[in-house]
DNA sequence: CGCCTTGTTCACTTATTTGTTAACATTCGC
DNA sequence: GCGAATGTTAACAAATAAGTGAACAAGGCG
């Protein structure tokens, strides 16, 4: 079980209104994990992406755990902190 | 010249740090147009979309003009009134 | 041109996110 | 288990986006 299978199943098991409606395509919550994803494949604690961000910890962490209330400029910048980018589409 | 093209025109030539930079890669200014597009190829009007997501024209026309610093679940539901849905991916 | 629709911008108020600190939880190595 | 590093959450102030109304600009169409 990988990271996000393993994240899911943790937020299923304690957030009830998000265990109903994941199947019914909640696609946001997804962007958190990948994120977090990212920034560990990129071999960064949240405390030194945020020194790079000009931020705190705790931000990095809001922003991985509640992607779907953020800005996207705030997205932009934590990509390329990461040293990636950020893709939005419309399909 | 298709509606991205003449957009990014204009904005080069009202906006020289815009101009600048654009060939860097500034992506973000395109989801305004790609927004836009999608509006008009769903047949709404600012307005008409502006009332099915409780709001108004202006609102519209500033999440089309200023896309890069709104947020995700705005981005969200401006695609979901389009019958649309929005990808993100970090690359 | 003159009129109507569409679209943009501004100013103001309200709602929400972000920065920050501190407390708490979790994970990992010893 | 214990301690240290990593990660999460809550609360508050400050910054910023969204809601709104009105004035203005641009685009068709008669």
């Amino acid at each position: 079980m990988d990271d996000l299978q393993r994240a899911i199943e943790k937020r299923k098991s304690t957030d009830p209104e998000f265990a109903e409606n994941f199947d019914k395509g909640y696609e946001e919550f997804k962007i958190g994990v990948l994120l977090k994803e990212a920034r560990k494949s990129a071999g960064f604690t949240p405390e030194a992406l945020a020194e790079k961000l000009n931020t705190k910890k705790s931000a990095i962490s809001r922003i991985e755990n509640h992607a779907d209330d953020i800005r996207l400029s705030t997205l932009y910048n934590y990509a390329e902190a990461l040293g990636k980018k950020i893709k939005v589409t419309i399909q």
